[in-house]
DNA sequence: CGTTCGATGCACT
DNA sequence: GTGCATCGAACGT
């Protein structure tokens, strides 16, 4: 079942936690991908420092400042684009940002648009548990880009539903690739699991976890 | 094991 | 003009 407004509109800590588990889903007109959540940070208001609320209301991060349950979707380093949930009720900006899935729909679809990046073509495809293991790549994967921003996740094409999939153990840990507001442990990860970006990748994943 | 760096776009000051 | 909530390969130790 989709989630509703209600499940967002909370504090975001709870949100995070709480998203480990959903299922991530997008449907374009090339098919439907989706993947288990298994990693998220929170970005809590303008005096979190890591947060884009921080430098106060701006064009770009006006989603932050709107109504819980809209994707926040903004473009990184030119290349990547990251994609949030909007948390706490309207003037509070804070979100989720999803930043791994495990695959579990569409997965030929993930691999094309991985393959299809410039900076991809003539490498090698990558192992499945690598598709959404990262924010650019799961958006990649997912086919997500600036036309999904303050798009609602509560209904339409990008979604976010409970199938009850049971979170297994997480654990909290500092937010990674930022370089202030690294002193909170906001980030929500399921520990252990394959596709959680950050872990130094292993060379070999034993067969158990896949 | 560690650090560096190229690819690439745009909001912000 | 500067600096990113990145990715992954290429180096150095």
């Amino acid at each position: 079942m989709l989630l509703s407004c209600s499940f967002y509109d909370r504090p975001t800590l709870d949100v995070a936690r709480d998203l480990i588990g959903k299922i991530l889903r997008h449907r374009t007109p090339d098919g439907v991908a989706a993947g288990v959540i298994v990693e998220v940070e929170a970005y809590i208001g303008e005096d979190d420092p890591a947060c884009h609320a921080a430098p106060g209301p701006t064009r770009r991060n006006a989603p932050l400042y709107g109504p819980p349950g809209v994707a926040y979707v903004y473009l990184n380093y030119g290349l990547h684009y990251m994609i949030n949930a909007v948390t706490e009720p309207a003037g509070s900006p804070a979100a989720v940002l999803i930043r791994a899935l495990e695959p579990i729909e569409g997965l030929p679809l993930m691999h094309q648009r991985r393959a299809a990046l410039s900076w991809r073509k003539g490498k090698p495809a990558v192992p499945d548990y690598e598709l959404c293991r990262g924010p650019g790549n799961l958006t990649s994967a997912l086919g997500i880009t600036l036309e999904q921003n303050t798009s609602p996740l509560t209904r339409g094409d990008l979604v976010i539903e409970d199938r009850g999939i049971a979170a297994g153990d997480v654990e909290w840990s500092p937010r990674i690739g930022i370089r202030v507001g690294t002193e909170h442990l906001w980030r929500c990860s399921v520990i252990g699991h394959p596709s959680v970006s950050g872990t130094k990748r292993r060379s070999r994943v034993p067969d158990s976890e896949l």
